[in-house]
DNA sequence: CGATAAAATAAACAAACGTTCATTTAATTG
DNA sequence: CAATTAAATGAACGTTTGTTTATTTTATCG
């Protein structure tokens, strides 16, 4: 019933937020309580309140983040003096790369969605709608140029996201294939979807 | 508190089924309560218990069933006498048309696999990998005879269902393409990511 | 160093949950 | 037609949930 010696706001706001992505990732967000969010953090319950007003507000806080961040990380790390080819290869490796190191909040991202209040999911799908015209732009940028056959842009975007983020759901270190050799061959795919002229 | 006149055992375990199954891909399992789930059907709480003795039963019955008659209908609508390139084409007609009569199975097929207790969990993951060992074998059938230049069978597997699955999240019915449109557009799309030599 | 703010706990609250059970009525069976 | 089974309700049960609040201790500030 008193604060405890040492404590640190700041580390445990960010140990309640690793333990909620933890937890949320594995048993989906209706499930999980936040007695128990507390309890992987080494708290009560009642101390979650000193950081975040609501349950849902963590979760909001989880998905916008990761998906500012994401929009953020993409502007760094996009070039636009690439031409279409090249910047859809550099759209690849940024996607998985960036994808594989935050597995845990790309899977809530997608499934905790229907989670959501409306108006935080407004947010979010807007978001996620910004990053979706990444590749489209590219896409697009490859047709006019001669560089892509594209059989229809819109599909081919989503098809390509589909492909890309679904690695997340089957891809497990110290598999078959490094991740490089993962990289590389989806690389090659996604070569293929927009009919580049260089592959084959 | 007295069985209801014109009550139909089997006509009301259906709308439960049919309740559960709308309501747990809107809003997922451990969101909805049973009372949702019978308020929706036009019975009280109580009543779901004369047809399915737990809510992970009725849960487990809903994705056990789309997975068992899913694998029936494809082995059924096999032929086995078609040649890789329209054994593969058949596969991904099958897949859309069969997935898009039943988005909401497919979602929470996909979604609620967190929810399932863990034998439950085992038999279903089981049914889905009957399921992705069909296009695999298309692909190294046709590998095999030259008509497909396979990049790797495995990737490019698990690219073609994430393809294909990723479409319940975003097609819409009166959309800008028909289903026949879009069927026929990611045949193309597929038929590139397996190299297919008729394809351009 | 005293005052203030921050951070934690324990207890409690009201609401909700999955499930059970006694009761009543309808359907089925022989 | 009477007995049995099926199907529903309403009430209740024990448990769990998100959240609040009073209290205590620690850290920070001026």
């Amino acid at each position: 019933m008193a604060r405890r010696a040492g404590s640190n706001g700041a580390e445990t706001a960010e140990k309640l937020r690793n333990a909620a992505l933890e937890l949320f990732a594995r048993s989906g967000y209706a499930a999980v309580s936040m007695r128990a969010i507390a309890a992987k953090t080494g708290v009560q319950a009642g101390a979650i309140y000193n950081h975040f007003p609501t349950k849902q507000d963590l979760l909001n806080e989880l998905l916008q983040v990761h998906m500012e961040t994401l929009l953020e990380a993409w502007e760094e790390a996009e070039d636009l003096d690439l031409a279409p080819p090249q910047a859809l290869e550099h759209f690849v490796r940024f996607h998985i790369r960036y994808h594989l190191d935050r597995s845990r909040e790309v899977f809530i991202s997608y499934m905790e969605l229907r989670s959501l209040e409306e108006k935080n999911f407004r947010i979010i799908e807007q978001l996620r709608r910004s990053y979706e015209t990444v590749p489209r732009a590219i896409l697009e940028r490859g047709a006019a140029d001669g560089s892509f056959a594209i059989i229809d842009p819109q599909l081919t975007t989503m098809a390509i996201i589909a492909m890309l983020t679904g690695m997340t759901t089957w891809y497990r270190e110290n598999g078959r294939l490094s991740l490089d050799e993962i990289e590389a061959l989806y690389v090659r795919l996604v070569a293929r979807l927009v009919g580049q002229k260089k592959e084959d």
